[in-house]
DNA sequence: CTTGCCAGTCTTGTATGCAAGATTTGTCGC
DNA sequence: GCGACAAATCTTGCATACAAGACTGGCAAG
C-alpha cells in the first residue's frame, strides 16, 4: 500500500516535484540534480530520472552540461528577456482575444486575489512568489486551452528562477495592485485595457530587476554557509573581532 | 569517418528528423514509430531514441500507448481548436507586439511569398505544405524571439498533422493570398491590421476543416492497403479471393 | 462458418553495467 | 609556500539484458 502510491505515478512525479519546487521558490537556480540523488530520492533508477530531466529540459527548466551533471537553469539576462517577451506576448493575445468572464472565473480571480493580500499580510514570501506566478496561470486556465496553460505555466517556472536571481526587492505590493487592475479591468469587460494593463504589469516586473548582476557562482555557498532561514544582521556578527 | 558525422549530431537528429519529416509532410499523423526501427536506422540504440520520443511527447508530436508503441500524434477535434486558438493567440500578440519590419525581415518576407507562388505554380503540394506553415515560423523568426519561435514551430507541426487528418481539399491560393494580405500589412506598418488578418487567415484555415470526419478508422487501413511502400507477399492469406 | 482460447512473438518499461570525461584531491618538485 | 601533475572519484552517456504486457495467429469446439 504504502509503496503502491508513489511507484504508480512516479512516472510524472520527478518533472512535477522539481517544477513545483520552482514555482513555490524552494528549488534556486544552478541547483544541482544529480541523477543517482534524485533515483534514490523517488527509489527508481537513473533511467526513469534521466527521462524526466530529458522532459524537463525540453520544457527550458534545466539544462545538461555534458559529464557534469544536471542544473535548474540560470537564465542569462538575454533569455530572461526573451521570458518576459514571450509572457507580454502571449498574455496580451489571450487577454485580448477574451470576450467574456463567466461567473466561476471571476470568483476564481477574487479568491485568488485574496490570497495573495493574505499573503502580503502575513509576510509570507515564498507563499508570495508562488502566488504571483500563479496569478497569471489562472488567467490561462480561464482561456481554456490546456497548450496555453502549459507553455505559460513553464514560462512562469523560468520567471521564478529568473526573479532569484536578478530580483533585489520584491516589490509585492506593487505586483499585488497589477494583478488587481488586470483583474478589474476584465470585470469590466474590457480585455484591451486588461491586455494593455498585462503588458504594462509585466513590463513593471522586468524593468525592477537588474540584470546586470551576474548570475553569482557563489551564491548557493554563501547560503549555505550563512543561512539556515536568513539572517543578513547576525550573519558577520558571528566572528566577531574579539580584542 | 563515416560513423562519426552521424554520431556526433545525433542527439539532435532523430528529433529533428521526425520534426522535419512532418513539417514536411512526409509523415503522416498515426505513424508507428518503433523504438527499434528508429534505432537501427540511424544505428543506435534504442536508449537514444526513447529519449528523443520523450522530448517530441513533451512537445505534442508524438504519444506512447503502453506497451504498445509510440505514435505521431493523431489530433482529435478539441485538440485541433485548442491548436488554433492558441496559435491565434499567440501570432496576434506577435504580430501586435512588433512596431518595425527590418529591410532584411521584408525581403525574407518576400522571398518567402514568392517561394510560395512558385510552389503553387508548380503544384508541389507536399512543399507547399511545408512552405504554408514556414510562413508563420518566419514571422516568428522576425520577432527575434526564440522560445515564440520554438513554440509556434511545435504547433505547426501539429498543425500540418491537424490538417493531413481534416483538411480535404487544399486551398492553397486562399491561404497564400492571406499571406500576401499579412505580410502588405507588416510592410504598411500597421500591425494592427497585421494581426486582425492573421487571425482571420486562421480562423479560415480552421474552418476549411472538417472536423466531423474521424481520424484513424479508414485512415490507416486505406493506407495500408493502398499504399506499396513495402508488399510483404507471403504473410496475407486472403489475397486469393478471386472467384 | 463462427467463436473462444492459448501459445508465440513483438512491443515497450525498467534496471544495470561499463566506459569516458570532468573534477577534485593528494603529492611531489621547486 | 606554491604550482603543477597524476591518481582517485564521481558524474553522465550509452548499450544491453531482462521482464511484463499486448497483439496475432492458429486451433479446436460449438
Amino acid at each position: 500500500m504504502q509503496d503502491l502510491s508513489p511507484q504508480q505515478n512516479v512516472q510524472t512525479s520527478i518533472d512535477e516535484a522539481v517544477v513545483s519546487g520552482i514555482l513555490s521558490a524552494r528549488i534556486r537556480p544552478g541547483t544541482r540534480l544529480s541523477e543517482n540523488e534524485v533515483a534514490s530520492l523517488f527509489n527508481v533508477s537513473r533511467t526513469r530520472v534521466r527521462e524526466a530531466m530529458m522532459r524537463l529540459e525540453q520544457r527550458g527548466i534545466v539544462k545538461v552540461s555534458p559529464r557534469r551533471g544536471w542544473f535548474v537553469v540560470e537564465p542569462s539576462a538575454e533569455e530572461a528577456i526573451s521570458v518576459y517577451a514571450a509572457r507580454r506576448v502571449i498574455e496580451a493575445g489571450l487577454l485580448g482575444s477574451m470576450n467574456h468572464l463567466s461567473e466561476s472565473g471571476r470568483e476564481t480571480l477574487h479568491a485568488h486575489l485574496a490570497e495573495e493580500k493574505a499573503a502580503i499580510a502575513a509576510g509570507d514570501r515564498q507563499r508570495l512568489t508562488c502566488l504571483m506566478g500563479d496569478f497569471h496561470i489562472r488567467i490561462a486556465e480561464l482561456s481554456g486551452n490546456p497548450i496555453l496553460v502549459e507553455i505559460l505555466r513553464d514560462l512562469t517556472a523560468r520567471t521564478i528562477l529568473i526573479s532569484l536571481i536578478y530580483q533585489s526587492d520584491f516589490h509585492a505590493m506593487q505586483s499585488h495592485l497589477g494583478h488587481c487592475r488586470i483583474a478589474a479591468a476584465m470585470e469590466e469587460g474590457d480585455f484591451e485595457k486588461a491586455a494593455a494593463l498585462a503588458v504594462e504589469h509585466l513590463d513593471e516586473v522586468e524593468t525592477g530587476l537588474d540584470l546586470t548582476r551576474r548570475p553569482d557562482p557563489l551564491a548557493d555557498l554563501r547560503r549555505s554557509l550563512s543561512l539556515p532561514p536568513q539572517v543578513p544582521a547576525s550573519s558577520n556578527a558571528s566572528h566577531k573581532t574579539k580584542p
